[in-house]
DNA sequence: GTACATGGTGTGTCTTGCTCACGGTGTACT
DNA sequence: AGTACACCGTGAGCAAGACACACCATGTAC
């Protein structure tokens, strides 16, 4: 058994998760760009600035304006001024944004609990001992990369 | 260990591979999309149909058409008249095409040696299992889906 | 020989994501 | 104070990936 092929199950499971979730996605009339800032709202738990959640969501300044633009517009997230900094923007989740947020939060772990929830503690220990020590070797494989270049 | 945490982590790890071959790609002048066309001709060893190459690819007919534009455009990939459907267009590497393929084919295989080449049979075998139990829950759950629309 | 299926493509749209440049605002240091 | 600088969001513009619909040329089956 090659360590290509482990690879190769790794990527077929997140696009097939990957798959269902845009999927149940469409139904709601989200995009996962969308689907994920709202999450990330809602795991935040509080109002963020556009800039915090470009952080979270690792993306520019810029496409986080375009984000809220279409969230706000759809009644998912709302904007406000920020109290202090009047350089700020606040976006926080509507009602409609929260519920849909946090019944997608319930769906992936449901997703999940189905996936892995009838593992044994042993397996689930070696699963995730073999993921980080791969994730390990990856970050290795990165710096290399970036002191030779 | 909650189950949801092991998906976080599947995750974590697709996308980290993702990110690395992506910027290994960029340095070759190539986008994922194009990548993965000259890995399936690659992986095919022989002129596929466009048609072909869509099902591989699985996206549709017309994006096939866009992509092997470009890939005829810079050199990666030629057109060729089938020798008997007179519809059909066949697309086949050009030797820069091959080389860059084979290149990429062995440099996945050493990231994945990376990865996963220090395991011992047993953590594969067991890190296998659970990936394919996990794509089993969710097969079963992408069902339950479709039947119940 | 007619009806239908298949293969590729023109046109148009949407989403994601980037850069660059800019105006408004906070902050720190003279 | 005032000046320099950093930071926040946004206007404009672009590239890539991907979809649907309509269309024409070609194969195929009846």
């Amino acid at each position: 058994m090659e360590p290509d092929l482990v690879l190769d199950k790794v990527f077929e499971l997140a696009d097939r998760v990957g798959d269902l979730m845009h999927s149940t996605l469409k139904e709601r009339g989200l995009t996962p760009a969308r689907a994920g800032a709202l999450l990330a709202l809602h795991k935040a738990g509080r109002a963020l600035r556009q800039r915090e959640l470009g952080d979270v969501l690792r993306c520019t300044p810029r496409h986080v304006t375009a984000l809220v633009d279409v969230l706000e517009a759809q009644g998912w997230a709302g904007r406000s001024a920020h109290p202090t900094d009047r350089r700020a923007t606040l976006v926080a989740l509507t009602d409609r944004g929260a519920e849909a947020a946090a019944q997608m939060a319930a769906e992936r772990q449901d997703a999940a609990r189905t996936m892995f929830g009838d593992l044994t503690e042993e397996e689930r220990d070696g699963f995730l001992a073999v993921a980080r020590r791969a994730l390990h070797g990856m970050a290795t494989l990165s710096e290399d990369r970036a002191t030779s270049s």
